[in-house]
DNA sequence: CGTAATCTTGACCAACGTCAATGTTCGTGG
DNA sequence: CCACGAACATTGACGTTGGTCAAGATTACG
């Protein structure tokens, strides 16, 4: 098991340096890791949950399943990314969690939760920072999903996903992994699977992007920022660890 | 000027009872109300603000304005609804906010903020909750526009601010004012102007609903529901009133 | 080396957008 | 109360974007 103090995300230029107390905090929290491979569901909706999760590695989607079928994910999870707590203090969850890789998550008693934010407000305040930036990132996919074309909203939804994991220091030389197939772009961008390969290939042609062998590279960022109207997340922003 | 100890809005439903401390705390930070016409942008994009507000009475939406000039709507504004949080706590707001008909805003100092929530950190509690809520409410959003049809859109966005109008205790016998234009439906589901007035008028013939004369019916909630997969929000949540 | 998953391509089709002309509603001033 | 204009709704014709289907190529993996 991963201990909090000795935590590798912690460290990382993302995260709000913490306290010994704060970590202290977190730490009593603590349950065991949770090591799953990919395509498992880590939480179904309508489910009730007493736990809630970091994840430490691997790549996971939140997503929602309709009537008939189809899927729509709603966002991308990346290392140090959040999953189950809207069930710990909501009472259910209105989706699904599903690892697109092998992945280990941080396991944590959402029990303890609200004891441990009126104990630490600071930390109860910079969440909720940290959720009113989440909020912001998902009025602008609404925009994509709501007023972009094709290649806009998969260009958009690429050049997002990479300046979250630049900010990650998971990008070298223009390049980061990315294990999305076409079906899983499809469904964050409400296309089809076909569709959305020939807006890559569009993308590919105006050479703002490639997507072989599961590795995103994107060569020139600004020009795609410019193409796609994305503004990178601002640099400020630091988010709680929990 | 409304005092905190007088509003009418705390004592509906919708808000989660509040004490005394809480109630004098908040009245610190209360300023002068604001009235404005309908049509006047209360929050710009990109602006910085001191100030965030309580909509008192009267409609308003969140939007988004993309370089083509087209206009994503995030979001309707409806009584008890903060807006101007996010420029307060992260600097800069990503969205403008404008009125839809004449409206009061109640005014509160944004400084006074953080200071407040870290001395009644079950306040801090509950609004992270209410956010929780919202980000429940914007995931389906972006369900509706990635995975529906256009009757499917319209229905399922007329049948959400009614709900959320109902919980406000703004509907009488399945009808309340609803001043939202075919263009405005437009931006927020979408779609073009004139295919919106075509989804309604199938939706009409379905006898799903009816729009007209500033007024929204929905003759049967249950049927029109089934038909957008909509699910009502819980009763269980109340909110924090800021 | 073989099988399954994924990508690629082309043909065709449905949903939605655009344009433009006509009708309706509503607020205003006479 | 009526006349007028502005804003908005309605309708039909037509164009474009993206969906669907199916067959073949490529890649990943045991």
């Amino acid at each position: 098991m991963i201990r909090c103090k000795d935590c590798a995300l912690r460290r990382k230029q993302l995260f709000r340096p913490m306290n010994g107390r704060e970590v202290g905090a977190i730490g009593r929290m603590k349950k065991d890791d949770l090591i799953v491979p990919a395509g498992t569901d880590v939480i179904r909706e309508g489910e009730r949950g007493q736990k809630f999760y970091t994840l430490y590695e691997g790549w996971a989607v939140r997503y929602h399943r309709l009537a008939d079928e189809s899927r729509q994910i709603l966002d991308v999870i990346l290392p140090g990314d959040q999953v189950g707590f809207t069930p710990v203090l909501l009472g259910r969850s209105a989706h699904s969690v599903q690892t697109l890789t092998p992945a280990t998550f941080c396991t944590l008693d959402g029990r303890a939760l609200p004891g441990v934010l009126k104990a630490n407000p600071e930390m109860a305040l910079e969440l909720l920072k940290t959720w009113l930036g989440e909020a912001r990132r998902a009025d602008l996919r609404l925009t994509m999903l709501g007023r972009m074309t094709a290649a806009e909203r998969v260009g958009y939804f690429l050049i997002e996903t990479y300046d979250r994991l630049r900010r990650r220091g998971m990008v070298r030389n223009g390049a980061s992994a990315f294990p999305l197939r076409g079906v899983d772009i499809a469904d964050a961008v409400g296309l089809s699977r076909v569709h959305v390969m020939r807006a890559l290939k569009e993308l590919r042609s105006e050479a703002l992007l490639d997507l072989e062998g599961g590795d995103l590279i994107i060569p020139d960022f600004a020009k795609l920022a410019k193409f796609t109207g994305y503004v990178p997340i601002p640099r400020s922003g630091k988010r709680v660890l929990v």
